[in-house]
DNA sequence: GCAGACTTGGAAAACGCTTTCCTGGAGGTC
DNA sequence: GACCTCCAGGAAAGCGTTTTCCAAGTCTGC
């Protein structure tokens, strides 16, 4: 292992001399030693060892990244976004995934406080018990405390910087949309209901119905992927239209529409959210609401990066994007 | 900032005692010591500062993974795979993307190797010039020499332990189980010339339908995304099948011929190869070729972990899918 | 009871950097 | 030419751990 003092004893310099060379320094150097320092750095294969330039600088260029499951294109995408902030800067990311585990959450920000990132941050729906978010809160502020910045992606409930998909409203704007092409009858597919992101959806969406006069939909709960979307399908009956609170679930339900021969949007219109880029292509399209995830993640980075007193929450607003998948009744 | 030593002198031991009592030593403490020092490391809030465990130690609990881009869901797949293993035993993951230019990926290594990481993950195709892959291998080489771990997935070119995908043989498979459906007149959408798996792909492809003695197909360049995928199908005329290189671009296929009003597969078939999740639900559901992508994703790590002498190279073959996208001509 | 073998706790030397001082010389001013 | 200011270079003190020695006790077996 090749350190600094090698490179400095190789190239006849003191240790300060090649540490101001190579590690970048607010110090001159003279061109002659300057020179000697890197031909030696680069003869010997030098490699700073970071960890020791973290310890002396007491500041990584590590930021921390958890979200709640990289598959999901929704987080894929969002991380994609501050993945690419955090290149355009020299930091580097250490991505950790929670699978949904409010506690595992909790694990990583301690984990990433060890490791003393830059900063940490949080993407992903708050959870409804008051009691994790609670103790991730608690976990947050610790690491605050000695310099470290937050952000998150989601409901602005830990006092730090966030980015707020708007989900009550643009659910609500949906909602009248989907109202706007005649729809009375509609189903909800909802995620699980100790999750925040889809609770809001589901609200919002109810609650614009509700100003409308219109009858309650019918809220059938599933699990938030894939095949929660296609087991909740297989219960909405005696409606027109088909809410689901992610085109993940959305998916499941055109599926589920499939292989029963209901007919979309013909017999049943269907609407997701979130406007997932990889999902663009679905036959027939599906209406949703658009989200600009990358840009959201990009935002978040940036706003942990720039840190300013106050904790401040941006809120980002989705648009409706009707598609083939709604129809508007006759 | 808590230190070990703050939580020694308030627990009334030494340094090497509190250590041994956070960090996980062999050694024993006795009870009433380690109960101390227990309590006094929750009261102050102490949080091990990894960097400087990680100069003390000379080994980080952290492995690098690379892949080309998270968005592109052949990559968040298995990355996801090697993602649990890191969890699984404890181990970070830093990330980088480098959107498919080597000279990153290059970089990343180098970086990799200051952060000096337990191992490195290497996801992705390797490119056709060899000059590339020789630097990222001499980079590679000065990262080995300091007993850093590398596994790949992709080509087996860099004299490491590697998950190979047979691209060959997998699209050599669907080759023949298109031409058993009846189909003599094929279209390939090849990806880059300069990336080696879709080479690869088009390669098994146009071999074996030489070695059935059937016409050369027509082959289209076109990027490897979607787009490329849209591009180039809409100069695939006068075939009756299309195999793309990667269901993302089979993607693309399937919505240029749809703008153009050619049924698939009635009127031409399209075939794929991954066997993207999260396109599972295409409609017509997307003929293809299989790739265990997780498991790959978690294999190549494994294979990085636990360390031997030499470096194994262990190929995984797809597995031909037929679904809706293809059909027998009559 | 006592030599020897274990065991437990502590002092202190790394680990590889950064950065604060300090020093000596070069350049400028009167 | 004396004085002052600047500046490049080096010595050395950290940064917060781990781990190697030592020393002092505690057992064990006879």
């Amino acid at each position: 292992m090749v350190t600094l003092e090698d490179v400095a004893r190789h190239a006849g310099v003191s240790l300060a001399t090649a540490s101001r060379v190579l590690n970048g320094s607010t110090r001159q150097v003279g061109a002659s030693l300057r020179a000697k320092v890197e031909l030696s750095a680069s003869e010997l294969g030098y490699r700073t060892n970071v960890a020791a330039q973290t310890l002396a600088r007491g500041a990584s260029n590590v930021i921390g990244l958890v979200v709640h499951d990289l598959i999901d294109p929704y987080f894929a995408a969002i991380a994609d976004g501050a993945m690419r902030v955090a290149e355009s800067q020299g930091l580097m990311v250490m991505m950790g995934t929670t699978h949904r585990d409010p506690s595992r959450e909790i694990a990583y920000v301690s984990t990433l406080n060890a490791q003393r990132v830059r900063a940490v941050l949080l993407v992903g729906s708050r959870v409804a018990d008051p009691e994790p978010t609670r103790r991730l809160r608690e976990e947050l502020d610790r690491y605050r405390e000695t310099g470290g910045r937050v952000a998150c992606v989601g409901q602005d409930l830990l006092g730090t910087d966030t980015v707020v998909p708007d989900n009550r409203a643009g659910a609500a704007a949906l909602a009248r949309a989907l109202a706007g092409l005649g729809h009375r009858k509609f189903a909800v597919l909802a995620g699980p209901d100790w999750l925040l992101a889809p609770r809001d959806r589901v609200a919002g969406f109810v609650g614009a119905l509700e100003e409308l006069g219109l009858p309650e939909p019918l809220v059938l709960y599933g699990s938030f992927d894939r095949e929660g979307g296609y087991a909740a399908a297989t219960q909405a009956t005696g409606v027109t239209c088909v809410f689901a609170v992610t085109d993940v679930m959305a998916v499941g339900a055109l599926a589920s529409f499939r292989d029963r021969g209901v007919r979309v949007p013909e017999d049943v219109s269907v609407a997701g959210f979130d406007d997932i880029f990889t999902l663009r292509d679905l036959v027939p399209a599906l209406s949703t609401v658009r989200l600009p995830l990358p840009q959201m993640g990009a935002r978040a980075l940036e706003l942990a990066l720039d840190a300013t007193g106050e904790a401040r929450a941006e809120t980002v607003a989705g648009e409706v994007i009707l598609r083939e998948s709604t129809r508007a009744l006759d």
